[in-house]
DNA sequence: TTCGGTGCAAAGGGTTTGCATTCAC
DNA sequence: GTGAATGCAAACCCTTTGCACCGAA
């Protein structure tokens, strides 16, 4: 279906498809679809969300495969203050970026900080890490405020 | 009892009693218990932390608790990757700082990074919320590695 | 035919809430 | 004495799991 390349890029599939193989699990349609709408997305997106992305599927099995592609490193799940979750494609398959959220409502936007800051962030995070015996991986910057409607 | 002021400075309980009194809260035996336990840690307590440091109180008074010392901007709350949370004294009565996580076991550690690195990443940050339509308010940063026993 | 994916319903687990009781000012 | 704080149990909500069924290779 073309109508696929148009949100997500052929080569991001290509990735999903290989980094699922190599965990022996299936590019279905349903990863497909899911791929997509967060592909698509420019915000994380909940739960309903991507139920509305796909209609009529049960929430367990869009649970069951969000599960799947995180642990295929395909999704990232990150927590929300409210207790529940959001998710987005993995940043190995999108760009680095950082959340802007909303202290009073919750909204999370998408984020790009720029490579100068970034690059000597983690030149600082990656001794400190060691410092604590920790293996430095990554990192997770949020910035909180107020958004246009809240504030 | 003496012994608070072993962990936490008298002016931390007075900077609480100000900040609860002003929203009409009071400063209870039980709340200063858990400003006690969250002052005397160096890193974020789960509500079974709390429990064992006030033994026999019930759950939900420690929720209820958390809960307005939290709308007092007494403590933080942390969601977790297991969707459970933790808890910190807030900013504003300890000292800025982030969090190194472990990506495996999920082992959360406070670390303080230079203030050079803070001010540098608040300056860019206020102007990339303001983009946004966003009202800075400020940051939260953490450290995603594997700690000493997971890596 | 076989194994993985699905829907449905039930179970789980952390957190919140209702209500009667107890406590502190 | 009056409003706030507590304990207990039930309710909540998001998420996970069990199981029977379906569908693609």
């Amino acid at each position: 279906m073309a109508r696929s390349s148009v949100v997500v890029a052929s080569d991001v599939h290509d990735a999903v498809t290989e980094q699922l193989r190599s965990r022996q699990q299936r590019y279905t349609a349903l990863r497909r679809k899911l791929v997509e709408a967060l592909g698509g997305a420019k915000d994380p997106l909940t739960i309903n969300d991507l139920q509305r992305s796909a209609k009529g599927v049960a929430l367990s099995s869009l649970y069951r495969n969000l599960t799947i592609l995180e642990e295929c490193a395909v999704v990232s799940r990150i927590m929300t203050s409210n207790g529940s979750a959001i998710f987005e494609l993995s940043e190995s398959l999108s760009e680095h970026h950082h959340h802007l959220v909303c202290a009073r409502c919750g909204l999370v936007r998408d984020i790009v900080v720029p490579e100068s800051i970034e690059h000597g962030l983690d030149k600082q995070l990656v001794k400190l890490a060691r410092k604590e015996g920790f293996t430095f991986q990554h990192h997770q910057l949020d910035v909180i405020g107020l958004c246009g409607k809240c504030s």
